[in-house]
DNA sequence: TTTGCAATCAGGAACTATTATCAATTAAGG
DNA sequence: CCTTAATTGATAATAGTTCCTGATTGCAAA
């Protein structure tokens, strides 16, 4: 069982080629009303196909998410989100360095640590301007 | 509309008691499984029902999730996660401080900065033993 | 070129985690 | 007790994602 060629489709092509475009992080259904723009039947199917490829082979950045949908990153260099609590949007916090909290772990109950994410909470300036909801 | 009293519920009581216990950070589906032995016919739903509520009222923390699902924390002190890639259990990261990287942020890109999260990532002792899986 | 074939595709069904609905039950104050 | 509304179990619905099918396509060797 050894590892398929990866091969060069348009698809992928375009999807990546969108994805570093933005810089808002966008969700796989974003990408997709995106690409679609340039390839009208391209399939939601494929545009979490590619992602996922994408991301195995470091390409992109799979971005973690609370509860909702997932956001990609095209920007590999190691840095760090503000996620708004409101309404999910995620941006870039370039600049920060958490390197003296990983010098403190080494090894952590035994694990074997390969990395680190930090990432901040707040409320995004669009959503300070609105009033909050009523409970 | 006012907000609703909140009332005591042997379920609810129960299922803050189990989470307790735990130090695994468990899923809904295993936090069901644990509380079941003691309310028989205890529902999912009511679990996640009750984890809603207490991590809206905060007497537990819900942990984030890569895709899969959400594992709940009895323990609303301030600390960090040690997640592995492999198996996705998650475990604690107590004697840590981030305070040196909050203190770098006050406002980012005009978000109001309430919070951050640090969790590091890595490979568990159970994983580490066990042999890789042939991609 | 043409051909062979595995990688990839579109479309849709299936799956998984979670939330919503609703009639029946139950905690809590009067 | 009695009333009222929070809560429950059961089940249906939803959302995001993955999986499956047969058709298509990129690429390498003939």
């Amino acid at each position: 069982m050894s590892k398929p060629i990866q091969r060069h489709s348009r698809q992928r092509q375009v999807i990546l080629e969108e994805l570093r475009m933005q810089t808002t992080h966008p969700t796989a259904t974003e990408l997709h009303q995106l690409a679609k723009q340039r390839l009208p039947n391209l399939s939601l199917g494929t545009v979490y196909r590619n992602l996922e490829l994408l991301t195995r082979t470091g390409l992109i950045r799979r971005l973690d998410t609370r509860g909702g949908e997932a956001r990609y990153d095209g920007d590999c260099t190691h840095h760090f989100h503000v996620r708004c609590l409101r309404c999910g949007r995620v941006n870039d916090a370039h600049g920060l360095s958490a390197a003296p909290v990983k010098e403190q772990v080494q090894t952590l109950d035994g694990y074997r640590i390969l990395g680190y994410r930090l990432e901040f909470e707040g409320i995004c300036p669009t959503c300070q301007k609105r009033p909050t909801r009523q409970r």
